[in-house]
DNA sequence: AATCGCGCCTGACGGC
DNA sequence: TGCCGTCAGGCGCGAT
C-alpha cells in the first residue's frame, strides 16, 4: 500500500479538486471491502459540501459539512479524480461524483480498503482513537521512542511498525529509515539507546519527507489522483534491494523476514 | 501487557 | 503454454 507519503501526496492531489465541491451523488458499485462500507453513507453524504480533506495516519478524511468519510487505501488502493463519464474499471469500488461532474474514484485491486462515515470527530473513531503521534508531528521524539520501548523485547523494526507507538510507518519506509540511521532492524526495542532513538526518530520524519517531495513510492499499484506514479522508489537505499550492493558500503545487502514482514538492511552499516 | 500469527483479497511473477 | 506456489506497500483481531 500507500504508506503515509503516499497517502499525504493523495491527500495534496486531491485536496483543490474536492474542495467546496458539493456532493450530487455517492455510487457505491460493491461495498464489500475490508470493512462493508456503510449504506447511510450515500444518504447522509448526498448533498453535503467538502469543506477540508486531513489526513491522520494513513486514513484520509474528508471533512464535509455534517460529518467526515474515513478512506483508508489498504494495500492497494488509490484515489482519482476523473470526469464523471470516464470508464469505469472493475476496481472502482466507490465514487463520490460532484456537482461540476467530476467524480473522486477509489480504485482498490485487493479491497483492503475501507469506506467509512462518521458523524462524529474521526479522531473519536474506534480505529483512530488508539493511534500514536503523528511521525511528522512534533509528538515524535527520541525520548517518546525510548519511553515506550522500555521493557520491549520485539524488534525495533516491528515497534516503529505498530501504530499505537507512531502511526504511519510502514514496511517501506520503516527499513530506509532503520538504514539511515544505522540500526540492525531486529536490535530489540527495549535495548537501543537512547542516542539511537534521537537518530532513528529523525530518520523517520527525514525519510518520510523526502518521500512526500517525490510524490511518495509506486511499486506497482500506486498511483497519484492524477493517475501518474511517485518517484521515491528510485531514492530506495535498502528496501528490495537483497543482494545489491550497499550504496554506503559495498556489501550485500540482506533480506530477512521480521514480524511476519520482509525487511532489508546492511549488516556492515546497521548494529 | 506484550506477543504471535491469521485472515481479508487479487494479481504478478518465477519455477517447473 | 500452463499450472502452482509464493509474495505483495496494511492492519485488526483473537489466542496465548
Amino acid at each position: 500500500m500507500p504508506e503515509l507519503p503516499e497517502v499525504e501526496t493523495t491527500r495534496r492531489g486531491i485536496s483543490p479538486h474536492v474542495i467546496d465541491r458539493t456532493v450530487r451523488e455517492v455510487r457505491v458499485h460493491n461495498p464489500r471491502l475490508r470493512r462493508r462500507v456503510p449504506g447511510r453513507l450515500r444518504g447522509e453524504l448526498t448533498g453535503q459540501r467538502i469543506v477540508g480533506v486531513d489526513r491522520r495516519s494513513k486514513y484520509l478524511l474528508l471533512n464535509a459539512t455534517a460529518g467526515w468519510v474515513i478512506i483508508h487505501l489498504g494495500m492497494s488502493g488509490s484515489l482519482r479524480v476523473v470526469g464523471e463519464s470516464a470508464p469505469l474499471s472493475p476496481y472502482d469500488h466507490v465514487e463520490f461524483v460532484f456537482d461540476n461532474d467530476s467524480a473522486l474514484r477509489l480504485r482498490d485491486p485487493r479491497r483492503f480498503g475501507s469506506v467509512l462515515w462518521t458523524r462524529r470527530s474521526p479522531a473519536r473513531h474506534p480505529l483512530l482513537v488508539g493511534l500514536g503521534p503523528e511521525p511528522l508531528s512534533a509528538g515524535l521524539t527520541g525520548d517518546y521512542l525510548r519511553q515506550r520501548a522500555r521493557g520491549r523485547r520485539t524488534a525495533v523494526k516491528h515497534f516503529i511498525m505498530d501504530g499505537r507507538i507512531v502511526c504511519g510507518v510502514g514496511n517501506i519506509y520503516a527499513s530506509e529509515a532503520l538504514f539511515t540511521c544505522g540500526i540492525d532492524p531486529r536490535r530489540a526495542a527495549g535495548r537501543t539507546s537512547l542516542r539511537r532513538y534521537r537518530a532513528l526518530a529523525a530518520a523517520i520524519k527525514e525519510t518520510l519527507e523526502r518521500a512526500i517531495a517525490a510524490g511518495g513510492t509506486t511499486l506497482k499499484d500506486f498511483t497519484r489522483e492524477d493517475g501518474k506514479p511517485g518517484y521515491f522508489r528510485h531514492q530506495l537505499q535498502v528496501y528490495g534491494r537483497d543482494g545489491l550492493p550497499c550504496v554506503r558500503c559495498g556489501s550485500a545487502i540482506r533480506k530477512t523476514i521480521i514480524g511476519q514482514r520482509s525487511s532489508y538492511y546492511c549488516t556492515v552499516c546497521q548494529r
